[in-house]
DNA sequence: CGACGATAGTTGTAGATACAAATAAAGCAG
DNA sequence: CTGCTTTATTTGTATCTACAACTATCGTCG
């Protein structure tokens, strides 16, 4: 009810960004560690991802959905077309460089599943079940905000 | 209880290291935009909490709260010590490097605490009270998990 | 059709991040 | 005390990320 003076302390345990930034690094690095194998990390797979799921996809598409930069999604992209997993494909707008997954592309996905799933099981382990019930909401909600 | 096959479909919508990164993005872009002004990101704003919550602080403390690679520690702090935000402060031990806070940190600490307040309370709306209620007890669980 | 604003991507720059390897000092076994 | 192992940090390299500025194309209004 009343405003405290907020304090180093109170920063130091309540911190939403600190918090989630400190349980994104630890949460990435058990699917990094899984996928190592493949050549792949969870950055890159996730676009893989919403690419097959889109089919075709426009970088604009990609960048809504997981709200990233354009800029980041540009060199992420040219990293998985030099590795093979993605290729372009020509389109009406002359603006836009849709592209889809390879072949290769997509038995790289098939071949990565098992190792998805255990990373899985480990992070929903870690995390526990009330957070991760809470995390589909969540990320719905962020997704769909437009700070720009 | 069954398993069924895993495909894209299930992937894209469930994983979540996916989700935790696109919240991650979208959340520490709040607290940037808010802490612009100061010439300071997030990320090296909670380095600088828990380096004045400690007093004195080693590299090695912040990473194992934090769970950061120390490589990533080290040019952060680097980067602060330039910012004259951290001074080095000479130990015992000739392995270590501890440091803390300098006045002009502190400084910078207080005068930052209204953004802080304001992005937190843009964050706590935007995600939801049952995400954030969860957000403590598994920050906690990941910051005690000792991969690596 | 021609100018102008809107849209889509890329490039320059810089920080955040981690892994691997290198450096340096402490601790310990003998 | 000497050599080996462990601990603490830095440096090399690469990816992830975003902001600002730039380029190219599209659409539209006249």
């Amino acid at each position: 009810m009343d405003k405290p003076a907020t304090n180093i302390d109170t920063i130091a345990k309540t911190c939403i960004a600190g918090r989630l930034r400190l349980i994104n690094r630890v949460v990435s690095s058990i699917y990094d560690d899984a996928l190592r194998p493949f050549g792949l990390k969870i950055s890159q797979g996730n676009i893989l991802i919403f690419t097959g799921k889109l089919g075709i996809a426009s970088p604009v598409q990609i960048c809504e959905y997981l709200q990233l930069d354009a800029s980041t999604l540009s060199r992420n992209v040219e990293l998985m077309r030099k590795n093979g997993w993605l290729e372009e494909v020509p389109g009406e707008d002359a603006r836009s460089r849709p592209f889809r997954l390879t072949e290769e592309g997509k038995r790289l996905i098939e071949s990565a599943i098992p190792a998805w799933e255990k990373a899985q099981a480990e992070a929903k382990e870690l995390l526990g079940d009330d957070f991760v019930s809470s995390l589909n909401k969540a990320a719905k909600r962020a997704s769909e905000s437009n700070r720009a």
